[in-house]
RNA sequence: GGGCUCGUAGCUCAGUUGGUUAGAGCGCUACCUUGACACGGUAGAGGUCACAGAUUCGAGUUCUGUCGAGCCCA
């Protein structure tokens, strides 16, 4: 079989992904079996109205690689997908379309046939992140898909509000929230993003009533808002007013009396010490007002427009009425002074307008009771969170929780299952849709306008998706889900939602692991953002690069709590290292067609790795080193993923594959097979081409979840069907260590025999030779173990050293010498170099002296030898006489060269 | 104001409980188109681990402080 030269991804990529779907191999079946873990896990929902960017990339890509390594052990289990409806962002997706297509608003249309025609443009668009998910091959169970409008997960939605209310956990009421002006509806706090802003602090004076003269001078930064004003406040122990007590001042441009009130609100330390309270438009003043029985002057509008209690200013929009009361402020000489004051102006997250705090009917839930379970599960570990210190970040927010408004004000969305009758005004909260008011009976009822937040619904995601409120098998296997793999920046918004809604509905956690991944940033450090242009689009670079060399860049930087940066230098060194097996792939299957093996049989794959077979009569040294580094990385692979140290499984394929596999195993395999060849032993050849066979397939099985399209490929092509052999690489089993193939003698022997080939490499470029010249010269050993070492691995050293190398000769020619602590290798040569070698040989003698020197001076401190652990000092001494043996033999080569 | 994270090679980053001469990728230098791969090979250069103290026989790793960068909450 002949592979194609260069590694195409997008030849093979899209038929694999389909394939995985069609075979059904990621279906998760409804129930458990008993002899099997189950590992589950839904996905963070991506909004409906989304494309895969990035961010979904990254997490997607560790999600995937999770998921498929537990696949791959034998686990049951599921990857659950799905979308949620994302109230405001569809909403004004739609509502643009209406207005640039159409040129008509949702009021034109009317809510029933504006929900119809959400509905379609979400049938119509709302699969588009779905498809480049399958595209990308996460590997979900598409069976099970969902929607936060899916009937099922409504009931859930509707089941939760009714229970929350009827245990009083969800009320409603006149409060101050944050409004958003141009959505039109109420945001929770979460979604209000804080900018500090340049703007002034105006100082503004109020004539004190009866006391012609005296005014009282009161600093804000938002003046448009005096008009609604309903009293003033001083710090009842500011002795600079003790004497206006009990009075009252003139309101400027409104010419309306408001009292002096006496409240902590007024901090004597900050500006004048006197502050306008204006208990219909700020949140503290709002509070104050309560302590004060304040009237509310509502001054602005839904619209941020000034309302008819604004007198001359109203109608003006907000920044237009400040103006204008600046302006007359200022021609009343009632404006002390302007100064520049910088302020956080909180803004909707969605769609950036300043949000006006205003006071408004809304439903609200109740925090503390849910967050005090949800606590108490991460404090005594039920929940982890990985890495852990966003524990800290949680309880935090945990603590200082506020209740939460859930209604909005939106068309799109889950309507509130609330019903106010007309006749008593009592509200009616129902699972079935009432036919009275179940307080007085009238049957004059209407059903709340509002929908809920869609944070509300995704936090039932664990649970809705399984079946809940219906007790399904599936929730029951699947439910506490194993882990949840999100971004910090819903942690608040969603995970704490989860927890405490998964407490209080199912009783018990709803996952039991947490783990943040970091943000995408690009190579120099930024913030990826469409504004800044700098964001990369990975359905562009997927078909540039192929999905798995961009997995592979975004792996090798998601070390646990760093962010990632992603390059496209990255993704061409990922791209260069699939090449690489590629290419790997590509010479196996040239000396398959040599030695005459069409595909790799195999009885079984198994889990553990068997010994290699014997080659001529006995297992060759490299053979016994690959099968022991196979072993101890996959112990590392397998560890590093239980504990989601995704860097270091890329790393670790990376090293073994290129750095041990490719640089060394191969080229000695390439040795023996033509040697045996050439000797028409084609026996041991197959037993050579055997063992490599089994070393590649292996390690194909180690990076299967990193990088899943190349490992498909090649392992379908290279692995002989049959039924005993699992019909994709995705559910073969994933390697794991065992004692069978552990040989540390041979991994120090293998070191051994490298460092001869690496020090008579170094020989030749130090001494210029030709790289295709062979060369002629010898090693000597100074131990018995390099004796056989040197023995053993003679071919291979004349084979990588290029030239003839001799072992211990008897009579030994001058030359250019390389020694090291068992040995010393020497090219014989004419017209030696000799001067590269007496420095490089003399820098060495130097390094050695100072690693003799610190290691003496430990050595001979009394401290260290009572207080250090003995294999630390034996450490040190066994070292200590490498150094000298080495330093004996250098000195003896410098001795040489001088001569 | 409170909290969190980071400062290690030219660049981007690893370095799990303190322990023998601090690693990788990219970049750089020299040489090599050798029948898997130039998206390659071989050899090499490059680091006072931000700074100052402390603990310890021993600190990139622990503690305190300083300086610098970023993020979250109020």
């Amino acid at each position: 079989m002949q592979l194609e030269k260069v590694y195409e991804p997008q030849r093979f990529e899209p038929h694999w992904a389909q394939f995985w779907i069609d075979r059904g191999l990621f279906h998760a079946p409804e129930s458990g079996d008993p002899d099997r873990d189950v590992f589950s896990l839904v996905i963070p929902p991506p909004n409906v109205t989304g494309s895969l960017h990035i961010g979904h990339m990254l997490e997607h890509t560790e999600i995937d690689v999770t998921t498929r390594w537990h696949r791959m052990k034998g686990d049951q289990t599921l990857w659950l997908p799905g979308t949620d409806h994302a109230g405001i962002a569809t909403q004004m997706v739609v509502e643009r379309n209406l207005r640039q297509t159409e040129n008509i608003t949702r009021h034109d249309l009317g809510r029933e046939e504006f929900e119809r025609r959400v509905w379609q443009w979400r049938e119509q668009y709302g699969s588009t992140i779905l498809n480049q998910m399958k595209r990308i091959g996460d590997s979900c169970d598409w069976s099970r898909n969902r929607f936060t409008l899916d009937e099922g997960l409504s009931r859930a939605v509707r089941e939760t509000f009714v229970r929350l209310y009827e245990k009083g956990l969800i009320y409603r009421g006149e409060y101050m929230v944050n409004w958003c002006p141009s959505c039109h509806t109420a945001l929770s706090d979460l979604e209000v993003v804080h900018d500090d802003t340049d703007g002034n602090l105006w100082h503004i004076k109020y004539p004190v009533s009866g006391l012609d003269g005296r005014f009282l001078t009161v600093a804000t930064t938002r003046p448009e808002t005096m008009l609604g004003d309903t009293a003033v406040a001083i710090n009842p122990s500011d002795e600079r007013y003790s004497d206006l007590h009990g009075r009252t001042v003139t309101l400027p441009l409104m010419n309306r009396e408001i009292p002096i009130i006496l409240d902590e609100l007024a901090d004597p330390e900050f500006g004048t010490g006197v502050v306008k309270v204006t208990p219909a438009h700020d949140p503290n003043d709002f509070e104050a007002g309560k302590r004060h029985n304040l009237p509310h002057v509502v001054v602005i509008g839904l619209n941020a427009e000034m309302t008819d209690a604004a007198g001359a200013y109203a109608g003006l929009d907000r920044y237009e009425a400040r103006k204008r009361v600046l302006a007359d402020l200022d021609a009343q000489g009632l404006l002390e002074k302007t100064a520049p004051h910088k302020l956080s102006v909180g803004k909707c997250q969605r769609c950036k307008a300043v949000v006006e705090p205003l006071v408004s009917k809304q439903w609200f839930c109740r925090m503390k009771p849910l967050a005090e379970p949800a606590i108490k599960a991460v404090e005594d570990g039920r929940i982890k969170f990985v890495p852990e210190n966003w524990t800290k970040t949680y309880n935090e927010w945990m603590y200082n929780i506020r209740d939460w408004c859930v209604s909005r004000q939106l068309w799109w969305g889950h309507r509130i299952p609330a019903w106010h009758c007309e006749t008593c005004g009592e509200a009616t909260v129902a699972r079935q849709d009432p036919e009275e008011c179940s307080h007085c009976h009238s049957k004059q009822i209407r059903q709340d306008p509002d929908v809920l937040d869609t944070w509300f619904s995704s936090g039932l995601w664990p649970f809705s998706t399984l079946g809940w409120p219906d007790q399904t098998p599936e929730l029951k296997t699947y439910y506490p889900t194993t882990l949840l793999i999100t971004g910090f920046d819903i942690l608040f918004f969603w995970v704490a939602r989860m927890i405490m809604l998964g407490m209080e509905m199912m009783g018990d956690v709803p996952f039991r692991t947490v783990y943040i991944h970091g943000l995408v940033r690009d190579a120099e450090r930024q913030k990826m953002s469409k504004t800044k242009g700098n964001t990369i689009d990975p359905l562009i670079v997927t078909e540039q690069y192929g999905t798995d060399a961009v997995r592979f860049s975004l792996l090798r930087g998601a070390a646990p709590g760093t962010d990632i940066v992603l390059s496209e230098e990255r993704m061409v060194s990922s791209r260069a290292f699939a090449n690489k097996i590629w290419n790997a792939a590509r010479f196996i299957f040239m000396q398959m067609e040599k030695v005459g093996v069409e595909q790799l049989v195999l009885e079984e794959v198994p889990a553990e790795i068997a010994p290699p077979a014997q080659a001529g009569g006995e297992v060759a040294l490299e053979d016994r080193w690959i099968f022991h580094r196979l072993n101890d990385i996959t112990a590392r692979i397998n560890a590093a993923q239980d504990n989601y140290r995704y860097h270091e499984v890329a790393d670790l394929i990376w090293g073994f594959l290129w750095d041990e596999f490719c640089d060394w195993y191969v080229e000695i395999k390439k040795l023996r097979i033509n040697t045996s060849l050439d000797s028409g032993d084609t026996e041991a050849a197959q037993a050579h081409l055997g063992n490599m066979l089994r070393v590649f397939e292996t390690a194909l099985r180690l990076l299967h979840p990193v990088m899943p399209f190349l490992t498909e490929e090649l392992w379908q092509r290279l692995v002989k069907p049959s039924p005993a052999i699992p019909e994709s690489i995705c559910v073969a089993a994933f390697p794991q260590a065992g004692a069978a193939v552990e040989n540390e003698q041979a991994a120090s022997d293998f070191a051994l025999l490298q460092e001869m080939i690496t020090r008579a490499r170094g020989l030749r470029a130090d001494n210029k030779i030709d790289p295709n010249a062979k060369v002629e010269g010898y090693v000597e050993t100074s131990t018995v173990r390099a004796a056989a070492v040197a023995g053993e691995g003679n071919a291979i050293l004349n084979a990588l050293a290029g030239g003839t190398f001799t072992v211990n000769p008897k009579t030994k020619a001058a030359g250019s010498s390389s020694a090291s602590v068992e040995f010393a290798v020497t090219l014989t040569l004419s017209g030696t170099q000799v001067e590269a070698i007496r420095q490089r040989v003399a820098k060495r003698i130097g390094e050695l002296e100072k690693v003799i020197g610190s290691s003496t001076k430990q050595l001979a401190s009394e401290a260290f030898v009572s207080k250090a652990p003995a294999h630390v000092i034996d450490g040190i001494r066994e070292k200590l006489a490498n150094y000298e043996a080495e330093l004996a033999q250098q000195r003896g080569a410098l001795a040489e060269l001088g001569e």
